[in-house]
DNA sequence: ACAACAGTTAAGTATTTGCTTAACTAAAAA
DNA sequence: TTTTTAGTTAAGCAAATACTTAACTGTTGT
């Protein structure tokens, strides 16, 4: 019940590279799919099945105006990804020297 | 050339629970495949595959000693995973409280 | 009513993935 | 030298992926 059940994986949704780059896209605002479509050479359907995954990991909502269906970036399940690299931030350093030059910048 | 390459990409790596519980154990330092597999309900080739991934991925590197393969975390490319979700930030805000939280006791 | 448009769903396919067991390589112990 | 031990490599397989084209649903415009 509790194995790889629904797999509604965000991490295995941000693993495709179209996917990511929709949802680079998507920062930009809501946008219609044939929008979303646009910059890639693959097929409405297959924009159309990427979209999907994106859904149901949550990534992205739907919104119905007239034939249209406008989709928007929902990143809070990134958090998700966010907390789990986290854990590896202290190995690679920069990440530090950021927080540091912050607080030059606000001391 | 540049086309879906050798396909050392750092996000499938991370796709599979079982290649992120491996890189979590591995946080704990170094260790030999057969003790990095026992938590694990899985063959012993499973996992071999798996560290090959991690190779490939260069998330892990390997030290051979008799008949043993250590093998160690390189987090490096996580960073490009850091990287590309912190793009992300800004949406979901709790980051930003953390941050406040770590200027409140530091002032 | 009917044609065009926006998008999804269906069906089929080639490739990749995540595993398995069996066979192999190399080092240590007997 | 023979046998464990540690691990990889090979071969095979079922399921999942990432597409395709064709058929469908629903909305708008004529």
């Amino acid at each position: 019940m509790s194995k790889t059940a629904g797999n509604a994986n965000v991490f295995t949704a941000i693993a495709d590279p179209t996917r990511r780059a929709i949802l680079d896209l998507l920062r930009q605002g809501e946008q219609p799919v044939k929008q979303i479509a646009q910059p890639f050479e693959m097929s409405l359907p297959a924009i159309s099945q990427h979209l999907s995954v994106l859904c149901e990991a949550k990534l992205v909502t739907q919104r119905k105006e007239g034939r249209q269906r406008f989709y928007r970036l929902n990143p809070e399940p990134l958090k998700q990804v966010s907390d789990w690299v986290n854990h590896y931030e202290q190995f690679w350093q920069e990440k530090l020297d950021v927080l540091g030059n912050y607080l030059e910048d606000n001391s």
